[in-house]
DNA sequence: CATGCTTATATCACCACATTATGTATCCGT
DNA sequence: ACGGATACATAATGTGGTGATATAAGCATG
């Protein structure tokens, strides 16, 4: 038995962690107001809000869906008032969506209403337990931001 | 301002934690094989594995999930092989759901794989980080098995 | 012990969101 | 100016969800 395998340390974490996550996502994508944007919607206008206009293939690439998907979501967004839908005079095959006040209203909200039963399931942990959490946040971002193009 | 609610201490945690676990969900919710199990049938194969046979719709509650979805997801499930349907004797209305050791083979399965793509990406965490999920691990429990009824 | 409410599941019609394959318009290099 | 590449739209299809409603079995009661 080796102590130390070149890529993978001890595997151990990995399926105690992976259990746990998983849970976690179910959980979490359970909490949601049901009726509400869905996960492509949020992160889309997250990524709207976050860098500003966008092209639809740009948008689908970074979101990790096809360019159909994100035409469709685009419409859908768009038809509820959340994005808008400009083509860009110097290439007019290009469309630029943008966030509309509307939309980042709406990702606040959702913000809002999900940090707000979070705190509340966060309050029925221990000062140690919500520590931990608060701990492994950074841990959490790096992991999300690995592997953008590996897949 | 009041050094501690009744019930929410410090909203700042929240916000924060929030941000990373929505990010967290997206990621992981893309990481998945494709083709796959869809998030529902795992986690109602898991409860089956953990809790024995159930019937329906307990098991569409605990999923949280309205009990059509549970009579087609179970539907599905049984033509793969991965549960049964046995008629309880005691009260011919109800269907005892049980997984089958097929069904326990692909959850097996499917574990594994997640666990080896998660622990290819906490690799490429620095080994504080990789600490730091470890150490949330119970918290993440605790959290995920709050609130089960309140829904 | 028949009538009627409740409970457990199934079925139906529909919708949201994704995919692949293909169409259409625009740009660009030779 | 033509031909291929690029950006987006459209079409056909699949999966997994919802609400409304049907069916059938249990249960309570007059």
């Amino acid at each position: 038995m080796e102590i130390s395998g070149p890529a993978s340390t001890r595997e151990h974490p990995a399926a105690h962690v992976t259990g746990a996550l998983e849970r976690l996502t179910r959980f979490l994508v359970r909490l949601g107001p049901r009726g509400d944007l869905s996960l492509t919607a949020v992160g889309t206008l997250g990524t709207l809000e976050r860098s500003g206009p966008c092209r639809l293939t740009e948008l689908a690439a970074h979101e990790g869906v096809t360019q159909p998907a994100m035409t469709q979501l685009v419409s859908r967004l768009q038809e509820s008032g959340l994005v808008t839908r400009t083509s860009d005079p110097d290439d007019k095959r290009v469309v630029q969506v943008r966030i509309t006040d509307a939309g980042r209203a709406a990702l606040a909200g959702r913000r809002e209403t999900r940090a707000a039963m979070l705190a509340e399931l966060l309050d029925q942990l221990s000062e140690d337990e919500r520590a931990s959490l608060v701990a492994a946040v950074p841990a959490i971002d790096r992991l999300t931001h690995l592997a953008p193009e590996d897949r």
